[in-house]
DNA sequence: AACGTGACAGCAAGCGCTTTCTACACAAGA
DNA sequence: TCTTGTGTAGAAAGCGCTTGCTGTCACGTT
């Protein structure tokens, strides 16, 4: 059988108590008895049980970090900072917990069902990371898991998402998507461009509609109509980048922007671009979005808007770990960068 | 306080056995009790309490999921791939498994401490993913927890890493990185190329390791002299690529061909070809390998060894499950398959 | 010499489940 | 009518740990 607590007390003749205290170094131990106990640790081999551990302390060391995309960088560089902050770093002993990422796929039940697992194992604390599902029965129904966390003591920070306003209690460091999006646009009407297209994300999704929206904000603040035939919606990938291009380039061939929802999504734009003879810039400026580490290796480079996901996991991770003060309000508006490269130029004559 | 077992029993007037079996549907139960039980968990929005749970049966739901870097979409697809098979999908109730990736940052300390807080969890299964550190001491070590995770009967796969002959019990899913580097080795010297430079991952890597050997396999089968100084070492990443390039290319201008240890690199050697003013694949030619989404997109697109990630990582994730038979032997290899696109070409006069 | 007073160590009561074994009721076979 | 099943429910014994409380001993203090 497995070693126990029991195991260990015996061959280090102390009791089972004074085991459990050595190894959580919270009580007072004789210099000596503690050597004792970790001799017989280490001649067993023992490992505590964590489930047993977490019954009698009523916590758990595990932390969840929900993304809704795992094969895509843009949640792969946040859980990696988030997951750095966690593995008990600049802590010491003790301070082993298990960061956990769990891939939600973008969608809400499994987003829902993650939640309930980690509720269940009583989770010591959950990240969400990236836009959030826009359906008002399934924000409700976060919203209230959420609170439900909160209240058995997990703490819960949205890194990459807006504000849930009915978990007040959930810490939220957002993207500041709308303002990303129109400086992005106002770069390319500075640079003369008045026809230009927009690939959007998939619909219902808060990060879509934020960046659309400053897309359109900086078309109106200069004037240029919104022609609705110059959106595509599509998902976050290169596919949808390509298709939605072709489409685009359909509805009006005399386009000389696209402005896409990511960098994936800019990447594929590119392929259809170059792929309908089309030169860029030369003929069609693109821009993408996230400003990922290989949007600098396109050619010509994209012209995007950096977010500093990895800065912004290490905060939410450090937040949730308690090692960091939350943003007065519980709020705190990360902004991007305007990255202007060789994707985008003047518009052809 | 929260909602126990106990609590919804007395309020569907049965004994918590009663519950406990409704809500495993493991035992018989009355219909009519079975509908009394669950109205009353929904009443009272009670949530399992998982450590409890998993000390009284002695398992647990948990399934390890350990990748060497997250950030990597090679490693992101992988695990999307082992998640999705995890996550009780043909299955129903009952059949709820949190799949958590852990980013062990290619560190072997970081490495071993996952596995041992898994074994802490006792994790129902554990997937390591990636190549494996080539250090006696710490494969011992790795070894030693996964013998031991098995004897606990925690299910233990291999997804693209080199079996572990000191741990029987590890079922190994293993790329075939050598073939697939001989392949990409041929496929340059078959289009004329004599001076290739080779930009090698880190040391003491399996995969590093065995995609050299293939590339000087392919070498000595055509009598081409294998100089050491055609072969630098870096990281895994663009900026590796970028630099080793540059150093290749000091030392010996006259190259003709750059094969890369992943497309990750490639794209950074492209970027670094591109500054020297060198043509690809007029002046150079550049290959990579895994085939990672973005190297379709490369320009030109990237010559490289397609590996059925998503696919062996769906597999891995059945065997950890125990839906899928292991393969005879407990080993199967998984081949890559050449994809030649626009980033290879005969050499410059 | 009697008495705090720390500093450690042990006892034992749970934590909230699962599961074996037992109990009971009713139907069916002898 | 008595036994043997069959289907369902409960009692209770843990699972392996944590922790509040209760000693115990060796020292200063009066």
């Amino acid at each position: 059988m497995t070693v126990t607590l029991a195991d260990v007390a015996a061959r280090a003749q102390v009791s089972p108590a004074t085991v459990s205290r050595v190894l959580n170094g919270n009580y007072p131990v004789a210099a000596s008895t503690r050597e004792r106990v970790l001799r017989a640790v280490d001649d067993l081999d023992y490992v505590l049980n964590g489930p047993a551990s977490s019954l009698a302390a009523a916590t758990s060391d595990l932390v969840g970090i929900l993304v809704n995309d795992i094969a895509d960088p843009f949640f792969g560089i946040m859980a990696a900072a988030i997951q750095s902050e966690i593995g008990g770093p600049g802590g010491r002993a003790g301070g082993e917990r298990l960061g956990v990422v769990c891939n939600t796929g973008g969608s809400p039940e499994r987003e829902l069902t993650y939640l309930t697992l980690l509720q269940r194992q009583r989770a010591a604390a959950v990240v969400l990371t990236g836009g959030a599902v826009e359906d008002a029965p399934h924000a409700a129904a976060v919203a209230a898991k959420l609170r439900k966390l909160g209240d058995a003591g997990t703490q819960v920070v949205l890194c990459g998402r807006p504000p849930a306003p009915d978990a007040p209690e959930a810490i939220a460091l957002t993207f500041d998507n709308r303002g990303g999006g129109q400086q992005l646009t106002e770069h390319l009407i500075g640079l003369g461009h008045r026809r230009l297209g927009y690939i959007a994300g998939p619909e219902e999704r808060t990060t879509t509609r934020h960046r659309l929206e400053g897309h359109r904000a900086a078309l109106a603040a200069h004037d240029i109509e919104d022609d609705p035939r110059r959106t595509v919606h599509g998902r976050y990938d290169r596919r949808a980048g390509y298709e939605a291009t072709l489409e685009l380039l359909r509805r009006d061939p005399s386009l000389t922007a696209v402005v896409a929802a990511n960098d994936t999504v800019a990447l594929g734009a590119c392929a259809a671009l170059r792929e309908a003879g089309l030169r860029i810039p030369d003929d069609v400026s693109v821009a993408g979005f996230d400003d990922l580490p290989f949007s600098i290796d396109a050619v010509p480079a994209l012209t995007t808007v950096r977010l500093p996901l990895s800065e912004a996991g290490a905060r939410a991770g450090r937040i949730a770990m308690g090692r960091e003060e939350p943003p007065p309000g519980g709020i705190a508006t990360v902004r991007g960068e305007l990255m202007v490269r060789g994707s985008t130029g003047v518009p052809r004559a």
